[in-house]
DNA sequence: CCAAGGCCTGAATG
DNA sequence: ACATTCAGGCCTT
């Protein structure tokens, strides 16, 4: 009997779902919308903010998840090299600008568009003699300027992010009602933000809105759909159509399950490392 | 409903 | 060097 409560801090900060991070003597230091985490090496988070979230999902039962998810051989071997692998609880705001920063792009990009646009509109905070910028407020990016947001190097996605941050603002989208509604109502809404097409909404939702059964397919996944579950998922064409998306979701949910977004991340973590892709 | 092309940017390729 | 390609997609035509 395996022991999943342990929590791998160093592979769930970095496994392309969470940028902000920094490691500091020994703590990992993270920004989580208005607030820092500064995270052990067991798992232990404070919070500047004195935030009581449960960042790591450790009150997910892992056993009944990982049971659940491991229905074929590469998600078992992956959840063996890879236990521990956590998906974050983020401050969804942030999360919807990373991801919609996120398309097109690579995570080392991503990340300095995330830590400029944080240097440039985020407050900055002291926390245990560390200097910080929190992630940038929705009114901070709702008034500034394209060409502003534009030097923060997202280059055509500056309209995105300032027309995001507006509907945040504007009673459109309440990510606290997101977080209670199902998988299809809350896409539905999410997808009508510019910059959200299937992938980034299926990211948001996994990463910050409770949706465990999201299964972000990027070209990473496809990939890896193809070389291991080419028999069960036929992947026809080159790139995916909104139908297509649809069609292959419905039938990973069916095979992987309820918490398929979980069996996403552990097959996406086994195979960039396969790859010795940098991470942040 | 599908296919094709454009898009900021910067690191990687040739 | 310098040009071209490509990268966790999305939107428009």
């Amino acid at each position: 009997m395996q022991n999943y409560c342990t929590i791998n801090v160093e592979n769930s900060i970095n496994s392309g779902q969470s940028f902000l991070w920094r490691k500091t003597r020994g703590y990992w230091y993270g920004i989580n919308g208005q607030d820092i985490l500064r995270v052990d090496k067991n798992g232990v988070v404070d919070s500047f903010q004195n935030s009581k979230i449960d960042f790591f999902r450790k009150n997910d039962n892992l056993d009944e998840i990982i049971k659940s998810i491991s229905k074929d051989k590469t998600v078992r071997k992956a959840v063996k090299q890879y236990s521990g692998l956590r998906i974050l609880r983020q401050d969804p705001f942030q999360c919807l600008i990373s991801f919609i920063v996120s398309s097109n792009s690579n995570i080392q990009k991503i990340k300095t568009n995330l830590e400029k646009l944080s240097k440039k509109f985020g407050v900055k905070t002291t926390y245990e003699n560390e200097e910080f910028f929190l992630f940038p407020k929705a009114e901070k990016l709702a008034t500034a300027s394209i060409n502003e947001i534009k030097s923060c190097g997202v280059g055509y996605r500056a309209k995105f992010v300032k027309e995001a941050a507006k509907m945040i603002l504007s009673d459109k989208i309440d990510f606290e009602i997101l977080k209670k509604s199902n998988y299809e109502e809350t896409k539905e809404v999410i997808r009508t933000i510019p910059g959200v097409g299937n992938k980034v909404a299926d990211c948001i939702m996994l990463f910050s809105l409770e949706k465990l059964e999201a299964f972000p397919l990027d070209r990473w996944m496809v990939r890896i759909l193809e070389k291991y579950y080419s028999n069960k998922f036929q992947i026809d064409t080159k790139t995916i159509t909104e139908k297509q998306y649809e069609i292959l979701h419905k039938k990973i949910l069916n095979h992987f399950g309820p918490y398929a977004g979980y069996s996403q991340q552990f097959l996406f973590k086994m195979e960039r490392e396969n790859y010795q892709k940098k991470w942040l």
